[in-house]
DNA sequence: ATCTGTCAACGACGCCCGTCGTAGACCCGC
DNA sequence: GCGGGTCTACGACGGGCGTCGTTGACAGAT
């Protein structure tokens, strides 16, 4: 048993976002999902499933017979993990860097800025 | 020659951030101000400098028999790089909830969140 | 001229990742 | 029961990455 699974690899994060998409599906339902956008094989899906398993990425239902993968980790759980490593690698630690970094990049609409605004508040008022 | 070159790896970035603090720097200095973290061969770091040359992440200045290596893009733009690809990868490419996770992980500082609400109406003016 | 230390270059290795071919198990309809 | 379709399992491969050993060139000191 893996206590905390490792960084997800590229097509290990396509395939979660699927997960979470959709929610637990079989091999079959993610590779068509995930036809759309990649073209990987069927047997390709499926190996990284397992691999990701094995990993303690997803876990999976195997009580039928065409097997059911789940996330374990949630979305947000997830993305914390990745933007907190990214962030200690290339912005030395520096969360102020990072939404800066952010926010120049995308001109936001006004209600996404007044949404962060009220982000900057709750934070405020949870550090006093 | 490389038009854009592509994202470094892990080994590679560290690199780069030597190189971005010491400004142009020869294998032996990065080596030594890499010692403090990592635990990195000399020849190591040599084959990674060697490899980054030739990728274009790097531009090396050989007239003088050691040759001296600078980062070939500034740190900004690297890090809006990786950002980018993380925020496409990762959180559908919203850079909103980039600076959601980015407020939730860290109590910010009170200047720090006053610096943010600096960025907030800088991009509110540059909006309208 | 020789020795010693520093440096770049080259080649090799082990590992992981993504990809796929193939085989085996299973189920269903005929 | 037999054949075709679906699914998992297994093994292999090619490429990239990080690591290092070794070699050869060069420079300065003795």
């Amino acid at each position: 048993m893996m206590p905390v699974p490792p960084q997800p690899t590229r097509a290990e994060l396509a395939i979660l976002r699927v997960l979470w998409q959709l929610g637990p599906s079989t091999v079959r339902q993610v590779h068509e999902s995930l036809r759309d956008t990649q073209d990987t094989g069927y047997t390709t899906v499926l190996k990284l499933l397992q691999n990701m398993t094995e990993k303690g990425l997803v876990q999976r239902d195997e009580t039928e017979r065409t097997h059911v993968y789940q996330a374990s980790l949630s979305q947000q759980r997830t993305q914390r993990d990745l933007l907190r490593d990214l962030m200690d690698r290339a912005f030395g630690g520096s969360a102020m860097s990072v939404v800066a970094q952010a926010l120049s990049m995308k001109k936001a609409s006004a209600e996404e800025l007044a949404e962060i605004r009220k982000l900057l508040d709750a934070q405020e008022r949870r550090g006093k």
